[in-house]
DNA sequence: CCTACCGATCGGTAGG
DNA sequence: CCTACCGATCGGTAGG
């Protein structure tokens, strides 16, 4: 076993127990620990307790952009191309909801540059789906609304999967896709109902 | 100033840093900085760093309680209390986005008999709209399908707002809620469009 | 509420 | 990759 499977193991288990107690819980011995070493040990393959951070966030980034950008840019109507950019974001989670946990929630930790980086990135997939949902309410596919709300409500209740998803639960990726979708395209509403207490 | 003013303000600074930088990441001695105090000087009104992240779980936790549970249990229609409910849960989160924080996310470091009751708590909040939701599919309010889900979508999309939402911003609580509602109830989709190429 | 301290643990390094 | 260590900081306590 050669010093870069050392370092994808390292980035394996760290990204476990980044998702599971946080970065500033896990120590580097704890780290260590699952992979049968002694604390210091790490550092023959990491420079820092931050870069191992920053090298599964940068990973776990470059998936959730892989599974939706070329949809977004490529062809179909935009609703198409949302419901399929949805179900990309959905297999991302599903396949690995512990790496996706450390690119949506642990990149907090990360500071200067990294930290700017990340934020780069974020704003940048979310505005793969901006884009996509302004489009279709340009093209009247989607009723007019406010494009930033409805995305970060969309990307919102997607991520919340990572909460709760077991691996091998009764629905699959694409069926719990399609269940999100159906109920962000026509919503929950069988028919019009009446209208709440106003205060 | 009494030490029940006192240990009010500890909550406070504790709950700001929590969720600004997890508990793990906050020390005692951050919290004591805060509050102009030394360290161990924190201990006159606590008794342990866990104890206080407790306290501010508990209290969050009561506040979206008592600002769902009463128009759960009341009348109306199920739509129209779901609606009502959204209106509380998101003026929870708006009134104070750090603390709502620290329920939706830093109750994860309590341990034991303090866990447990936070996943009860959890458990029985989600259930509220778990409830009224099933019912609207019952009487056919709602198009029937996964409760457990639709409560998991809403609640997810609901919550993302304590991740962006800045006091003071241009849309009110009660705007917000209602475009969330908006969202939720009949979906962003303008007319039927095309299906999505199939995999 | 402060000073002064406790043992434990932190991220990281030197030298082999 | 280990042993042994560095200074800093951790949560918490004693005694005033």
């Amino acid at each position: 076993m050669d010093g870069h499977q050392r370092l994808h193991q390292i980035e394996q288990a760290a990204g476990r127990l980044f998702a599971e107690r946080t970065y500033a819980g896990t120590s580097v011995r704890d780290i260590a620990r699952e992979l049968d070493l002694q604390g210091g040990s790490l550092y023959a393959h990491i420079s820092s307790k931050e870069e191992v951070l920053w090298r599964i966030v940068e990973r776990a980034g470059r998936e959730f952009h892989d599974a939706v950008s070329s949809i977004a840019a490529g062809t179909g109507s935009a609703v198409d191309r949302l419901h399929r950019m949805i179900r990309g974001h959905v297999g991302v989670i599903t396949t690995d909801p512990r790496l996706a946990t450390v690119f949506l929630h642990e990149w907090k930790h990360l500071e200067g540059g990294w930290r700017e980086k990340v934020l780069g990135m974020r704003d940048a997939y979310e505005g793969y789906f901006r884009d996509v949902i302004s489009e279709g309410m340009d093209e009247s596919e989607i009723a007019s609304g406010d494009a930033a709300l409805s995305t970060r409500f969309l990307l919102s209740a997607l991520n919340g999967i990572a909460l709760w998803y077991q691996t091998g639960g009764q629905l699959a990726p694409d069926e719990l896709a399609d269940a999100c979708w159906s109920l962000f395209q026509s919503g929950m509403l069988l028919s019009s109902a009446s209208a709440p207490n106003g205060h």
